[in-house]
This record gives structure tokens, C-alpha cells and sequence, in this order.
RNA sequence: GGCCCGUUCGUCUAGUGGUUAGGACUCAUGGUUUUCAUCCAUGCAACAGGGGUUCGAUCCCCCUACGGGCUGCCA
């Protein structure tokens, strides 16, 4: 007896018995027709817009984009909205300002898989045609019925095939009573195997593969059949996606095979973990490349640092730009097990850049960050400002922030600081800096040497005991920019005003 | 339950049939620095467990444990 002839289509009827090896009905191997594809692949990032961009997508896209740029390919978005319930318009904007963000763009137009409802029905239609798919009457409260009841057995749940093989007149009988039905894959005997760019060659027996649903008894289609299709009309080449759908591709193969459509070539990342050691999930900490970019990461330390989850350069080099990146990325070097996301390693990553990142690029950051900083103020005195905090800053937030002490009239102490800081040693040293400072008449660096040699000697204290004090009446906190650089910066007047203030808050 | 995948310092990772199992982040200590940060030095810290194969296994094989994924008329 013939099962479904002509099931694989590569180029040659095969007849699959059942009982013949296997080699047969494999498909093409050494002739594989994407051989070629390798020097131009097509990839793409595919996500659902039911939420903003998290830090693992963000990767999977970085991968893809990163396999695309150096193989002089294109890098593909397909938003997969066919879940009217939760795709929100909105998350598509999102997902694409954040991919934007951080440069990772696309090649050609998006494709909204919404729109591709009539090419999945045709699909469809053509392997019921085919006989590569059957309507299954099964109602759903009898497969819940049976799985219950195997469960019960302790025996695996296999869904029937009692319709696979209904007689044509027998299936417009039960359709004439109305029954409802949907639509499955006949799943072929024997294994399926491929071979992952990352884990290597996966094979699962088809046996352990139920005749799997491709359209809902409303004539929806599912995932595994739609996102084959879907690929195969991209021409996908490569498909980079987490390894969550590892176990979903010999579904999908199939349904290539079925549809006699050519195979990509897959390969499967591992999976992002919160410091838990959970899969990385909104109950995390912070998972939004939005919010990264709120803390002032900028899209080259993230990219950076996901890169060096689950891939290593096969060298000690740790800090990367995009280029280095794309010359260097192989999915021979992608790691099997998930990684877990550490955000101390990522603020060490984004310190590296910030300090190898000159200033005015650091400064266009900052207004990429918050529009509004140092409003009102010259470009020269910002610069200034910026060059001399950069060096003690991990982030732009922190540059930012920081920068405030430049800008702000004045200054809101810290109570706790001031009285730790002040005692009426301090107090007289202040009072002494304000007295200097106020007839000093070479605004210098020399000067302020000199100023600051003459209270040592009259109080008898170290450079230490003469600085802090200082240092925290200027700027409101005990540590930063080198104490004569302050001064020189901020100019006469705000010192002066800032001294008299300090001296009012603690009296 | 079944199937698939994984397991080297706390974290990211290198590594080999014979190594003092290497690096990075974190942490600790010391040094440099007018403070802080940087920088430098030092230190703490790992082959999941059990069986094999072998003269010898972290490395090869098997089992167990643990973790993850899939098993849906979600994607």
C-alpha cells in the first residue's frame, strides 16, 4: 500500500512505504539548494507585537542582523500580528523605534503576516489537494476527553488518526450534519532530522509528532504551518531564532516537505536568564530595551553586551563596535546553554565605551537621552563640563546627572553629608576659602595653589582636611573632579555664592 | 508522562585524553591618584553526581540528578 505519494517533492515521486529505510524519503542533502544562498542570505527577526522589545529579542534580531551585514545579506522584519486578541499596534511601533534605536535596521519592507491570510488559505487548500493534510472531525471536548483518559492509563497521549484516511463521500456526510472540523498535517512515518547551525543535528521520529493542526476549525492556520510558508515566500535562507522553537522545527520542517517548498538552514539561540536563573520575563528587573536606553546605556554598549551572551569572539577581546562585530560573529562560537543577563558586567562594558568615546559624541548621547539638558548654556562650557566627568561615569544618565552640579543655581544638600562633613574646624576653613577666594586676583590654577598651601599652614592640616570640606560646599558631594578643576570651572562667583549658601544651610 | 536540548568559579566564558583548569565581570586587600573614578598588583572562587572505556578522564560512552523548551483549535 502507498501512503500519499508523491509526498516529498524533490523533484522525484517517492514512495514511502512505511516499511523501506528511511534514506528514501530524506530529503535533499549534498545538493541542497541553498548552498548557493550563503554568499547572500536572507534572515529575519519575526516578533509578535504583543509587548515592547525585550533584551532577548533585541539579541535574536542582533544575531540576524549581525549574520546578514557580513554575509553582504538581508535582514528581514516579519511581524507576526495574527493574534488579533493581544497584537497591538502600538508594540509594532514600539518593537520598530527600539530595532531602530539600535541601528539594527531592516532591509525591504516589513511584512505583516496579517496580510498573508489569503497565500496561508491557498496553502492550505493546495495539501488538502495534495493529500499531505486531512479535516479532522475530532471535537475538541473529545480530545480533551482522551488525553484525560490517558493520562489516567499512564500511556502517552497520541491524537487519532481516525479521519486521516475518511472517504471523500463519508466527509461530505459529516459536513452536511455541520460538524466542525480542522485541518491536520498526515505526518509521514519515519524521522526527521536536521542539522543546527548551533546544536548541531537534531532528530526526532515522527511517531513522537502528532498529526499536528495547520488550520483551527475556523480556518485560521496555525504557527508551525504559517511561519514555514511565510519564510519560504521571504525566501528566508537562514532561521536565526531562540532555541524556545527548537522543538518546534521538524513540525515546520514537515511542513516544507509537504508543501515541497525549499528548506532554510536553522540555527537556534540559547535563551536569556534573569539573575534567577528564570527564563528572562517581565518580572524582571528591567527586560525593555526601552528601559536601557532610559538608563542611559547607549545601542552600542547594548549591542555589545549581548553579543557576549552566548557568543565568544574565540578571543580575549571583550569590547566591540558594530564592525568588529560583524567580522567576527560565527554561530560555531554560539553557546548551548542559556545565559543569564548581568547588568554589573553590562555597566563595566558601558564604562569602557564611555571612556573611549569622545566628547561630543558623548554629548549628542546625552541629548538623544534628555532633550533639554544644559539648556540655555554655551557649547564650550558644556564641553567642558563633559570632559571633566565623563572619566567617573558608567553611564549617560550618570554624565547627565552629574553635569547638573554645573548648571544648577543651587544646590540641594544633603543634610546627613553636611554633618558629617562639618565641624567647626571645617566651618573655618570655609570661611577662610571665602575670604581668599574673594580678593584673589589671578583666577588661576597657581592661585588656587597657593590658597589652598596657606590654609594648610594656618590650620595646620593635611590637603585632605582643607578639600573635602570644600569640595562638598561647591558641589554637594564628596567625590568627582579634581578639586582645582572645580573650582576653575564653576568661576569665581558660583564658588563664592555656593560658600555662603553651604555656610547658611549649616549655621 | 513522552520527546528534544543543556550542565566548567556567584556571573559571562576559554580549554585539553596527562594543564598549577586560563581570561573577564563582581567581591576583598594593597599601591598610584588632592577626593572619587580610572589604572596597577594580589587574593577568593568552578569541571553536577555515579558508573564505565583508558596507564590516565573536566574532556569519550552510559545512567542519574537538576534546569530549560516542546507536547494547545497560543505565537
Amino acid at each position: 500500500m502507498i501512503n500519499y505519494i508523491d509526498f516529498w517533492r524533490h523533484g522525484r515521486a517517492v514512495e514511502c512505504t512505511g516499511l523501506e529505510n528511511q534514506q528514501g524519503c530524506k530529503p535533499f542533502r549534498g545538493s541542497n539548494p541553498l548552498a548557493s544562498a550563503m554568499s547572500n542570505p536572507r534572515v529575519r527577526f519575526a516578533p509578535s507585537p504583543t509587548g515592547y522589545l525585550h533584551i532577548g529579542g533585541a539579541r535574536t534580531a542582533l544575531f540576524n542582523w549581525l549574520f546578514a551585514k557580513q554575509n553582504n545579506g538581508k535582514f528581514l522584519l516579519r511581524i507576526e500580528d495574527t493574534d488579533l486578541e493581544r497584537s497591538k499596534e502600538k508594540y509594532v511601533n514600539q518593537i520598530t523605534d527600539a530595532l531602530k534605536w539600535l541601528g539594527l535596521n531592516w532591509d525591504e519592507d516589513i511584512i505583516l503576516q496579517s496580510k498573508n491570510n489569503s497565500r496561508h488559505q491557498e496553502m492550505v487548500s493546495r495539501m488538502l489537494k495534495d493529500g499531505t493534510a486531512y479535516k479532522c472531525f475530532l471535537q475538541k471536548d473529545e480530545l480533551d476527553k482522551l488525553r484525560r483518559e490517558s493520562e489516567k492509563k499512564k500511556e502517552v497521549f497520541r491524537v487519532p488518526r481516525t479521519y486521516r484516511d475518511l472517504p471523500v463521500e463519508k466527509e461530505k456526510e459529516l459536513i452536511k450534519k455541520g460538524k466542525s472540523f480542522t485541518i491536520r498535517i498526515k505526518v509521514p512515518d519515519g524521522e526527521t532530522e536536521f542539522n543546527d547551525l548551533v546544536y548541531g543535528s537534531i532528530k526526532v521520529q515522527n511517531k513522537d509528532l502528532d498529526d499536528f493542526i495547520i488550520a483551527r476549525s475556523d480556518g485560521s492556520p496555525t504557527y508551525n504551518f504559517v511561519v514555514a510558508v511565510d519564510d519560504a515566500d521571504m525566501k528566508i535562507t537562514h532561521v536565526v531564532r531562540g532555541d524556545d522553537h527548537l522543538a518546534n522545527t521538524p513540525k515546520q520542517i514537515l511542513v516544507y516537505r509537504a508543501l515541497g517548498l525549499d528548506e532554510p538552514i536553522f540555527a537556534h539561540l540559547p535563551m536569556i536568564l534573569g539573575s534567577d536563573k528564570k527564563r528572562l520575563s517581565k518580572r524582571h528587573a528591567a527586560t525593555n530595551v526601552q528601559e536601557y536606553k532610559e538608563k542611559g546605556f547607549t545601542p552600542k554598549v547594548i549591542l555589545n553586551y549581548l553579543s557576549l551572551l552566548g557568543w565568544n569572539p574565540d578571543s580575549d577581546q571583550e569590547i566591540f563596535n558594530e564592525n568588529d562585530l560583524v567580522k567576527s560573529f560565527q554561530f560555531q562560537q554560539v553557546q548551548k546553554k542559556s545565559a543569564v543577563f548581568d547588568e554589573k558586567k553590562l555597566l563595566w562594558i558601558s564604562q569602557q565605551h564611555l571612556s573611549e568615546m569622545n566628547v561630543r559624541d558623548l554629548m549628542n548621547e546625552i541629548y538623544v537621552l534628555s532633550p533639554g539638558w544644559g539648556d540655555g548654556l554655551e557649547w564650550d562650557y558644556l564641553k567642558e563640563v563633559v570632559k571633566l566627568i565623563k572619566d567617573r561615569c558608567k553611564t549617560i544618565k550618570e554624565v547627565a546627572t552629574m553635569s547638573e552640579l554645573f548648571f544648577t543655581d543651587k544646590i540641594d544638600y544633603d543634610p546627613d553629608l553636611l554633618s558629617k562633613t562639618f565641624n567647626s574646624e571645617s566651618i573655618a576653613i570655609i570661611k577662610d576659602f571665602h575670604t581668599a577666594l574673594n580678593t584673589v586676583e589671578d583666577w588661576s590654577r597657581v592661585e588656587l595653589e597657593n590658597i589652598f598651601e596657606n590654609i594648610m599652614e594656618q590650620h595646620e592640616v593635611v590637603i585632605g582636611k582643607v578639600m573635602k570640606p570644600i569640595r562638598v560646599a561647591l558641589s554637594g558631594i564628596p567625590f568627582g573632579p579634581g578639586i582645582f578643576d572645580l573650582i576653575l570651572l564653576l568661576g569665581k562667583d558660583v564658588c563664592l555664592r555656593r560658600l555662603r549658601h553651604t555656610l547658611l544651610e549649616i549655621e
